[in-house]
DNA sequence: TGGGTCATGTAACCTGTTACATGATTAG
DNA sequence: CTAATCATGTAACAGGTTACATGACCCA
């Protein structure tokens, strides 16, 4: 349920429309979640139906109307529950589809496996790239002490730029052992 | 379609049982995919309906009879024609209820997070020895220049026990964060 | 005149999770 | 005696993907 979990916890910082959310997400939650602007949509509906969010309509001229969604006090209270709730497994595990093909690619050309990892880690150095930008901006001038909330987006900010390091390092070695293995 | 991929994958090494499929998936694949049994049931028939795969059934006394699994001409095309398509985004991505928790953790108490965090160390602790019993026994005595299989494997475990290094060093020194804030 | 941003969604489909169901054998 | 392992699945539901649809405004 993390992902109406995650719109929640946005929610809570200030009222948004599904267009908004969908942005958030993309920008700046983009490397450990990842949402379409379909699925935001669906569960923005859902979670009204079940009164975590209620919604009213703005009108604006030279633009369509906006839905601003705001979380009510049973939505605050489901997030809480949420967050004090045990870690499971399940919370941690991750899939990767890229994974997948490197393990099976021992039928296949090792060249061709060179290239899924040439292409993985240029995606990981540009999002590299993009973090560290987003990451300078979004702390910048914030007062730690007083605000946890620019800290905890500093933890999990770091995990990210750690995880795309490791991601290239593990690429170029990867790339260096298949390159000496098929000559 | 990973999961269908890395069935066809594992079937090309020899046939096999669902039972036997699920088996490698949570001691093998554990770290990059996971599988529950009725995934897994569903997706064989899916793909024997495909022409993917053929089954037949194996007779045994004492243990409930097997159907055993193997792949088709036309499941090992759909392999190759899979491994030989270009990386996308999606293929890389990856979605962590977990940071989730962590990003949303600046309206809880502090102690919250560092518990998660405990808990998360624990958890990858433990698969990283895991992962490296695992590693032993399944590299031990293979000449990596005949077989390109193990190779294959190698790469991703090592992504996998560098991943499980990140996410405990990355733990620490949050866990260490947290504790100097919030005394 | 064409592409980007703002803004909303629906429908169909595929994939993953949870709970349930059965039943024999074997090891501690 | 009880728990684990072997072996199969079904059903309902939740979550994620892909394709489609609309329409106005602004900038180059």
């Amino acid at each position: 349920m993390s992902l109406k979990h995650g719109l929640l916890g946005l929610l809570e910082y200030g009222d948004m429309t599904g267009y908004e959310l969908c942005k958030v997400f993309n920008d700046s939650l983009a490397f450990f979640w990842q949402a379409t602007t379909s699925q935001v949509y669906r569960e923005l509906s859902a979670m009204e139906k079940k009164g975590w969010l209620c919604s009213g309509e703005v009108i604006q001229s030279g633009k369509p109307n906006k839905k601003v969604y705001g979380i009510t006090d049973e939505g605050r209270s489901e997030l809480t529950q949420w967050l004090a709730r045990d870690l499971k497994k399940s919370d941690v595990e991750t899939r990767s589809a890229f994974l997948m093909k490197i393990f099976l690619s021992g039928r296949t050309d090792p060249r061709q496996a060179i290239e899924n990892l040439r292409a993985f880690r240029d995606i990981h150095v540009q999002e590299l790239s993009k973090l560290e930008k987003s990451s300078a901006i979004d702390t910048y001038g914030q007062d730690m002490k007083d605000n946890l909330i620019p800290l905890f987006w500093g933890l999990t900010a770091r995990f990210g730029s750690e995880y795309y390091r490791m991601c290239i390092a593990w690429a170029d070695e990867s790339i260096r052992i298949l390159t000496e293995v098929s000559q």
